[in-house]
DNA sequence: CGAATAATTGAGGCCTATCAAACCGCGTGG
DNA sequence: CCACGCGGTTTGATAGGCCTCAATTATTCG
């Protein structure tokens, strides 16, 4: 439960330098003005910062966490690559925004959405996006066990499968499927709303009925797509 | 889910002439092409139908849930007048729409999103809001006790404080405040993502250490917004 | 006024958090 | 090469918060 900052007080300063910026060719024709690489757990920018800015993930993953004064984080969204964020109602970001992985990130001025009616259709068909993944994230927050938070977490790694145009698996082989979680256990508890302990103990006790399979920590073996999905309470 | 009149109470020819202020600004260029006028706790949409009309609230409140097969409930927004809703990235609607008061609504055909950049602005900035309750909710949800998640609810009721620009107590005043709930006891649990139980336990507990005061079932006197704005948990 | 519905209160149990210790992978350096 | 240490993970024991089931009380409405 408790966060630690991994580059407590000199954060910001350590993650800046690995911070290298691009100018990008077509800026033109796109607006995105500035390329900037992140390493991994490098922080973007934290909630209360002047949101003056927009990120246009280009590559890699990003997680949007909120913290109380307590040190309890909820990590809000997991970002994969077409994403953007950094929109905000008002003059601050409520979340912090921080890389998974080494990332690529394109950088907007805020104001470019008003003067560009393309890149507010962008925006706003990535919010319709991502306003159903925090749908499917309230309901899996507010009424799922953790069982069902692990299964649904991990069926979310798998594309095409368990949603309303579910395909049921491949004919003829097996249904299984490798997935890379590119999170650490703190992570992906902060996640779901579950404490690091209780979550390796759920994917301890799926590995133990053969579910799923542990390649590495942070590489899961699924067995069986379709038993796990029916684990997560959709079904 | 016994009843199934969506368009009761719908009089569009009549609703025009009691309308006396627009949440848009130019009505002449605004597309709303109907408005329905909905009883209290009547179906809008459900979850899986054809998405393919947006609504816009005029005066009531709506609630958004989800459900999962063996009938849990998850309510994932509460919206108040001026919000725009119905929207979604897929074909179909990702939740259910149910009033919780009697409404005025505003019908949209979905196309008109494409063809107006200005409806287009309204729905950017609605998102934009939503989607901070959400990450807001998605905190509420994975991390607060209880306790914090009712006294959270009832600061979500009095506007202006609580948030970033929390201006205090009003001077030389009491720091108290009249809200209605305008929801039953299971449509807050379904919110707050607890049993109706543990909601009554919390609110007759909060009564008796003298916070908040039982007006009536859904009208709640905080007797001091600051004490209850402390048990938040965001202090 | 009485039936139906909603809310409160109580008792007990389960699920998950908490606290604690052991384990593992991995890079370092003797 | 292997002991060592470090961070992250797993496992165990225990406790506590919330849920479940059940009964009572309050409120609404015909």
């Amino acid at each position: 439960m408790a966060y630690m900052d991994r580059d407590a007080g000199a954060g910001a300063g350590a993650a800046r330098q690995n911070v290298v910026q691009m100018p990008f060719a077509d800026a033109a024709a796109h607006p995105v003005t500035k390329v900037q690489r992140h390493a991994e757990h490098t922080v973007i920018f934290y909630e209360g910062d002047t949101a003056d800015r927009l990120f246009e993930l280009e590559d890699g993953i990003v997680m949007l966490f909120k913290l109380l004064p307590d040190g309890r984080r909820q990590v809000v969204e997991i970002l994969k690559p077409g994403a953007i964020f950094g929109l905000s109602a008002g003059p601050v970001y409520d979340v912090s925004a921080e890389t998974l992985t080494s990332s690529r990130i394109g950088v907007l001025d805020r104001r470019d959405m008003d003067s560009s009616p393309w890149l507010q259709r962008q925006v706003t068909h990535c919010l319709l996006r991502q306003m159903e993944t925090m749908h499917d994230h309230a309901m899996l927050l507010g009424r799922k066990s953790a069982a069902e938070r692990v299964a649904s977490f991990l069926m979310r790694m798998v594309p095409g499968r368990g949603g309303y145009g579910c395909l049921g698996p491949a004919e003829g082989g097996k249904d299984e499927r490798e997935v890379v979680l590119a999170m650490t256990r703190q992570e992906i508890a902060d996640y779901l709303g579950l404490t690091i302990e209780t979550v390796s103990r759920v994917i301890s006790d799926m590995k133990r009925r053969g579910l799923i399979s542990i390649v590495r920590q942070d590489r899961i073996r699924i067995n069986n797509v379709c038993a796990l999905c029916k684990a997560t309470g959709i079904h």
